[in-house]
DNA sequence: AGCACGCCGACT
DNA sequence: GTCGGCGTGCTC
């Protein structure tokens, strides 16, 4: 019998299946970690295929010298995912198999924790000599314990004692398998009885199809996430429910714990690698067998799934930054094909592909639109700021604002101002008439770089002077950069000098518990004033907030993306969500330079169904995804001449591609990627903008190329959610 | 990735 | 004459 091997190396030469004759001795199955001679060396390899004959040269084939473990660590369906996703974003084999895994569980980093205890041998007659002091007093305690750890025992009277007492037969040694819970309190687990929009949306999503869950803030997702996972576990099935990691809070856990207990298990980034390592081989052996987790836990090795949840479907996170990429929608997808279990994605606020695929009839739309406490949604008055600085304000706070905010403070109550802040690149914009300095060709933000002082469009790499006058209206008030918490918050303590005035952002967050921190004093004090970036735009509720700032809305908007009007109307609607949690009915103040776009009349209305027709429009007029697919190819090397020379090459032979596709390809181009060097690699791209229709094919054919071309490492994205 | 083989420059 | 530079090629 012979085994197609993948050898466990991120190294593009080497990956691919090396086949190995099975020795009679072991038995190999399929998705096992072996050890295999490899050239000089021994190296970890997965079983990916097991066969009677093979065409490989016989004489040269070597034998499989030895298994890591007796029972195959890759599940079958893994393998198959393996292959799907090798395809589909064109990623080397290993790093796939690697994702399935927990980082511990390679090169054997951690292995299972036992844990030695000691405890009374009940049956033997105890008689200690008088000069054996430790001795006594250690079997004096363990009689008050029955057990406990060796450690602890030792440490409290030493080895020898310890030893003398087992080699008397006095006391057993135990081991004892130790699981590295994450600590997690109980909470009640308070059953709620479900409206009948609720039980609709259950009793609808029940086969094996897509779902897209729509339902405003507040409308009681969870629960019906909730009731669909217990339906799964009734169907003796088994779940896996994703979240964002901006969410991943303990109160969640707190929640699926308190209604699942142990059968729950946490993935997340915020666990120990032992911690990680345990709660993996819990879902793996099928003690626990609901997932709960960040995008990883897509992965949980779980089999015979009922039901696939993603929450928050829209948000970025999703999809990885780092490699190896890929989307999660697409795994999700794939598993719950593989296991013909229902997929369900929620969000108050749906990606527009999301919802194109429901418009189409791809995804089943099930919608949940009143929210199920029937209380209305706060009110969003939207501030023109160009109006202010005409009145001569040209602070960063409009007086509406500063209104609100003392009448806040006067009524001993809370506010939350948010920075709409992303990244660290920014937009030019005039302050007196809102203008924003756009690509000609591209109709996406201009992006200021500091480095050469020019602006930069991301997605053309067309270049363009810094404007030091406002083309549109001749004024010099044209500016980049954004209004950071800090400016914020001095202005506040300014107007506020007795409130108190709390900063959240990743400069007060560093710290490992901070984050709980600042919303607990944010929690205990009235008046209170909260400032911060997305992070405060998830959580919990706060029932004292009555006002939400936004301080510059336009800051989203005008990132240079084609997504960037779909993520301002998210952050909105999903920023507002925290004001009037309470009794008292909640505000929200949103202060921007380009008051008339499109976005905050459909925010301000909620309305998102009006917002996604406008925007499909522009889209397809425009010719962006999902009207079209981007496809974008990184060049990273230390060496700068090497980066160039490959894209030069892949580029020459790309190019080619136009002629047979002459009409499906809008836009291909080669270019330095807009931050030409990350972590001293420099980086160059090529970027295809081509037509639906013929999208797969053209997309096989340029990984073929690419993959023919290059020695080096080449990271694909399609549909790049930023482009830095 | 790592390791061998191999073909050209400055050293005892 | 030889030691060693790293370019190229292979690993079942």
């Amino acid at each position: 019998m012979f085994a197609d091997v993948i050898i466990d190396q991120d190294a593009k030469a080497i990956d691919r299946e090396f086949v190995y004759q099975i020795p009679e001795e072991f038995d190999v199955k399929l998705g096992m970690r072996v050890i295999v001679p490899f050239g000089a060396r021994y190296l970890q390899g997965f079983v990916v295929g097991i066969k009677e004959d093979c065409s490989f040269d016989k004489t040269k084939i070597k034998k499989i010298s030895s298994v890591v473990e007796d029972f195959s660590a890759i599940k079958s369906e893994m393998l198959q995912l393996m292959q799907f996703m090798a395809k589909r974003n064109h990623l080397k084999l290993a790093s796939i198999l690697r994702l399935f895994l927990p980082a511990e569980m390679r090169e054997g980093k951690v292995k299972e924790l036992f844990k030695s205890f000691y405890c009374l041998n009940t049956d033997a007659q105890i008689t200690l000599s008088k000069s054996a002091k430790k001795q006594e007093e250690a079997v004096c305690y363990l009689k008050s314990c029955d057990k406990e750890e060796s450690a602890v025992m030792v440490e409290r009277f030493g080895y020898s004692a310890m030893k003398s007492l087992l080699e008397k037969g006095y006391v057993t040694k135990t081991q004892e398998k130790f699981s590295r819970r994450p600590q997690i309190d109980m909470g009640e687990s308070a059953k709620v009885i479900l409206n009948p929009m609720q039980q609709n949306a259950i009793d609808t999503m029940k086969d094996n199809k897509t779902y897209l869950l729509h339902g405003v803030t507040g409308s009681g997702k969870t629960e019906v996430y909730m009731n669909l996972i217990e339906r799964a576990l009734k169907q003796d099935k088994n779940a896996i429910m994703l979240v964002p990691e901006i969410s991943l809070t303990p109160q969640i856990f707190n929640h699926f714990k308190a209604r699942f207990g142990e059968q729950v298990a946490i993935l997340h980034s915020g666990l120990s690698a032992g911690e990680r390592f345990d709660e993996w081989k819990r879902l793996f052996s099928g003690e626990a067998r609901i997932a709960v987790g960040a995008r990883s836990a897509i992965f949980a090795p779980l089999e015979n799934l009922g039901i696939i949840i993603i929450d928050e479907e829209h948000e970025q996170s999703y999809v990885s930054e780092s490699n190896p990429r890929f989307s999660t929608h697409d795994v999700a997808a794939f598993r719950a094909r593989f296991n013909a279990c229902p997929l369900v994605l929620g969000s108050a606020t749906p990606s527009v592909e999301s919802y194109e695929k429901a418009k189409q009839g791809e995804h089943t739309l099930v919608e949940m639109p009143v929210r199920a406490n029937g209380k209305e949604l706060p009110a969003i008055q939207i501030i023109d700021m160009v109006g202010e600085i005409r009145k001569g304000n040209s602070g960063i706070f409009s007086s509406q604002l500063i209104a609100e905010l003392a009448n806040v403070v006067n009524a001993k109550k809370q506010a939350m101002l948010f920075i709409n802040r992303r990244g660290f690149s920014s937009f030019m914009r005039c302050r007196e008439c809102g203008y924003v300095a756009k690509c000609t060709d591209c109709d996406v933000s201009l992006v200021y770089h500091r480095e050469d002082n020019r602006l930069k469009c991301h997605y053309c790499g067309k270049q363009f002077r810094v404007l030091d006058k406002c083309p549109k209206c001749g004024s010099e008030n044209i500016k980049h950069g954004a209004v950071g918490t800090e400016k914020v918050v001095s202005e506040l303590n300014k107007l506020f000098p007795d409130v108190k005035i709390l900063r959240m952002d990743n400069d007060t967050t560093g710290t490992k518990n901070a984050h709980q921190k600042i919303l607990n004093e944010f929690k205990n004090s009235l008046p209170a004033i909260l400032v911060g970036t997305q992070m405060i735009a998830k959580g919990h509720d706060f029932e004292n907030v009555v006002l939400v700032g936004i301080v510059d809305a336009d800051q989203s908007l005008f990132h240079a993306d084609y997504r960037s009007t779909e993520r301002t109307f998210q952050l909105i609607t999903q920023v507002s969500g925290r004001a009037g949690r309470g009794s008292s009915e909640g505000k929200v103040i949103l202060q921007s330079y380009a008051p008339k776009h499109y976005v905050y009349k459909f925010v301000a209305n909620y309305d998102y169904k009006g917002f996604f027709r406008k925007e499909e429009n522009i889209r397809q007029t425009s010719e962006f995804p999902p009207f079209s697919r981007i496809i974008r190819i990184l060049f990273s090397n230390q060496d700068e001449n090497k980066a160039l020379s490959e894209v030069k090459m892949c580029y020459n032979e790309i190019v080619k591609l136009k002629e047979k596709y002459e009409s499906e390809i809008i836009y291909l181009d080669a270019m330095k990627s807009p931050i030409k060097k990350i972590q001293d690699r420099y980086r160059y791209q090529i970027m295809l903008r081509v037509k639906l229709d013929r999208a797969d094919e053209i997309e096989n054919e340029v990984f073929e190329k690419v993959d023919k071309l290059t020695k080096s490492n080449v990271f694909v994205e399609i549909n790049p959610q930023s482009l830095s």
